[in-house]
DNA sequence: TGATACTAAGTTATCGTTAACTCATCAACA
DNA sequence: TGTTGATGAGTTAACGATAACTTAGTATCA
């Protein structure tokens, strides 16, 4: 018990004893025991963070943004990968949820058997918060970026711009449904009276399937090349994340194209590599830094507060970025 | 204790008990403590991972490739990011330790305090190993890639390609000793009979020192900018890694200067954009998943291992990618 | 002088598991 | 019939800390 009010600096000690028991903890080379210590105080001062592809700039982003906000109030972070799958996902919460974190951030994406097991650790009271992911529970806060307004201005940045034939790259058929950048983009169609074409509409085939849950370079280069395949190809697209974009790019210039004369591209989440792309890619930002650091003191919130607190939902604003792919 | 053989799947219990358990364990929420259970069996399945810059492609393919090699051995992988400072590291490491991972990977740079503070854990016996970090300890094993003959071979193909003029960006001052690419750009100089002009070395400076702690395109960028604006440029430069050369690009066609032909340049890593820049970036690729899938089996080796093996030092060799921004 | 409060350190019980041990039952087999 | 071994389940004692309580000495003040 001395030895424990000496490392931990409370109650009353006297110097001497004080002295004495550094010495032997040096000495001994003792160490306190997190395990024990976590077991009996009942909380780790310790956050989750599961993480969907940790390649995204997005999850950095996030994560550096998190784990800033939450140093600062003494909580370490423990960042687990999930690479989208429904068991990883799971797998994830169950290790933090067995090292008794004393909160999670989930910035994965949805999944049927994932969000069922996140139902539960809310229900058993766990502090939740999802970042960018449906989900809905009276406990869980929430905060994404606008996705759908994003597509949206995307895209009516496009047709602003005389366009009538866009693709979209970057679709996978399992999240055609709660991908929010393809409804927004189906929306502004909708809205300027232009028919849907679905050759025009690509993404994951089987070919690139082994890639990472998220949209890569790989994608934006094959959607593309299918793209430009058509019979009546595009005047312009827009991808779904700025490595599509990328990729999209030089699928347009090895076809001998020019951007933004032939083929104008949009992005999405103006990564730091947007700027650097031959032309400057024309993309959406999505205030990243911004969620993780909400999250953060969300989830401080829950874990701090009382255990009746109302549901937060936030949605960020998106701003569209326009350079040169879409401008000459 | 019947509980806990159920749950467990150990020792013998009746069909009709384990029902009953079954049942009443749905019907109480019952979950079973890890923290107790790790405390009373000393080990948690669980290996900690600290990385330097979580943004860097090298950081988180090492990430992917440990997670993989680890949940196929049923471990389950905790990040810890530190933006490179001794402090933040010393931190990650703090709480790793305290929630008792079987085993700790390091992948941040070298620091005094760190190193110190490494050497601790490894004399606790608590399994170690670096990766990509210059540490040695009895029982820590290390793996990197040949980040020296790498830089060595890409200062190389310059000079076979004549260039006498040679810059190097991506110098950060405070490890101009440690990094090896730095110090096989300066013997392949050496080798060639070539004088090193110090004014063609630069990197980070006070202008942009609110960066990460890696080299990035604004580095690259600004770098590039100072090496066009001396009276005798350099005809080609070797960027510290990729994104230090994308940026040098940017910089380099800003001034209107041809690449290859008025300046060539070479990164490092071969990072996933590296093709897709224009014109596609010459390279140094170095094996990451390679490292991470070894450091995982390294660590693991060690764990299940008995307590005196012998130490592990394994360099990887690195592959000059030759593409258009140095041979037209 | 006695009541009060502060200081210092020891004792007990508990956090929630599980390893190790004990005990009882029952079947098989010599 | 007694020995052996498999099966099933309860008991005990840790794992290593700390909250809460106790004890005791000393200082303070009315």
């Amino acid at each position: 018990m001395t030895v424990s009010r000496v490392v931990n600096g409370t109650g009353y000690v006297s110097d001497e004893t004080r002295e004495r028991v550094l010495v032997a903890v040096k000495e001994m080379n003792y160490r306190r025991n997190g395990l024990a210590r976590n077991l009996k105080r009942q909380r780790t001062e310790t956050v989750g963070l599961v993480l969907g592809d940790i390649s995204n700039p997005y999850s950095t982003e996030i994560a550096n943004a998190v784990r800033e906000s939450l140093s600062a109030r003494g909580y370490s972070l423990f960042i687990c990968i999930s690479e989208q799958s429904e068991k990883e996902d799971i797998m994830a919460f169950e290790s933090l949820v067995d090292h008794n974190v004393d909160g999670i951030i989930v910035a994965t994406r949805s999944n049927t058997a994932g969000d069922e097991r996140l139902t539960n650790i809310a229900d058993s009271n766990l502090p939740l918060v999802v970042v960018g992911r449906d989900f809905r529970h009276d406990s869980v806060d929430s905060i994404s970026a606008d996705n759908f307004t994003g597509g949206f201005d995307a895209t009516q940045h496009l047709v602003d711009l005389d366009h009538r034939r866009i693709g979209f790259i970057g679709a996978a058929y399992e999240n055609r449904g709660s991908l929010k950048r393809l409804q927004g983009y189906l929306k502004a169609l909708e809205t300027h009276g232009i028919d849907v074409d679905e050759r025009l509409i690509t993404g994951r085939t089987e070919t690139v399937s082994d890639v990472p849950g998220y949209s890569t370079e790989k994608i934006g280069y094959e959607g593309m090349k299918r793209l430009l395949s058509l019979p009546n190809r595009p005047t312009a697209v827009f991808a779904r994340n700025d490595f599509t974009a990328v990729g999209a790019m030089t699928a347009t210039k090895e076809a001998g194209l020019l951007i933004p004369q032939d083929i104008a591209i949009v992005g999405f989440d103006d990564t730091p590599l947007a700027i650097h792309t031959v032309p400057p890619l024309t993309t959406v930002r999505q205030p990243m830094r911004l969620q993780g650091q909400l999250a953060a003191e969300m989830l401080l919130r829950r874990i701090g507060g009382d255990e009746f607190l109302t549901t937060q939902e936030r949605v960020l604003d998106c701003e569209l970025i326009v350079r040169g792919s879409t401008v000459a």
